[in-house]
DNA sequence: GGAAAGCTGATCAATATACTCAAGATTAAA
DNA sequence: TTTAATCTTGAGTATATTGATCAGCTTTCC
């Protein structure tokens, strides 16, 4: 029951992004600097949210990222998505093409099928300006 | 942020157990006949829920295992704890001595902390005696 | 053209996971 | 008293995942 570091670092550069919006592209080079991030490690984790659609990408000199949109209409839990792959404690909770076989027989199923949407919802009602606001009420 | 096969097994042999409470001691074998377990590997998971305190065993021969509480008394939350350890999607949530250097800079934590205790209410909500009735309604 | 940036695929070491193997210890029953 | 059934424990092992690093490319500003 981990949240990765691919979760927990993108998170925070993604904070960080929040922080500086209006700013123009922000390079990589100085969120991993912030955030003491290995910054080879955060373009791997940056292709994902681009790929989302929750940043977008200035390429070349004076390039970098932006939030694609404005805080408030990104939540967590996309971002969680988006750098971990679906939120599914057990794998028979994900309605695909292979779910578990024994399924129907088996009531623990009920039980993460629950946990999954707490989970789900939880992350879904926080928004980045949740905590943007958080981290500017701290300083 | 997956539940490992160690508090799924473990869990469904839990409510195998609960299912033959009044028989006496179950053997391992039985239940990892039933619910098609290495017999070897579920030997481990028992050693942790033994060790917890939510089963005890009887040696040798017609031994075998039976929940120490009625399953009313048992929550999910219990047994994965006993299987998988502290319930912390992230290490830091854990107030611990190794807490995190950054922890009072990072508006993260306060996101990892509420996952937490909605994933702790959750599980620490439902019981055995739920996955057993829902089990008895099913046959 | 050169520097600053993003983009991408390969590789790798460490760790965790999901087991298996092997040797005991205990006890009921024959 | 032997034997078989059962729990107990520690060690070993193959595979997958994690958390990166490395190398080389492309794009764009100056």
């Amino acid at each position: 029951m981990k949240v990765s570091t691919r979760g927990r670092y993108g998170l925070r550069a993604m904070v960080e992004l929040a922080k500086h919006r209006g700013e123009g592209a922000i390079p990589l080079r100085k969120i991993a600097g912030k955030q003491d991030i290995s910054e080879q490690y955060l373009e791997q984790l940056f292709s994902n949210l681009r790929k989302s659609g929750l940043i977008e990408s200035v390429r070349g000199a004076k390039g970098g990222y932006l939030l694609k949109e404005s805080p408030e209409n990104i939540s967590v839990k996309e971002i969680i998505i988006s750098l971990e792959g679906p939120i599914a404690p057990v794998e028979c909770v994900l309605d695909s093409e292979d779910a578990c076989e024994y399924k129907n027989d088996c009531v623990t199923n009920i039980l993460w099928d629950k946990l999954k949407s707490c989970i789900d919802d939880m992350l879904g009602s926080i928004t980045l300006k949740d905590l943007l606001d958080e981290t500017l009420e701290r300083e």
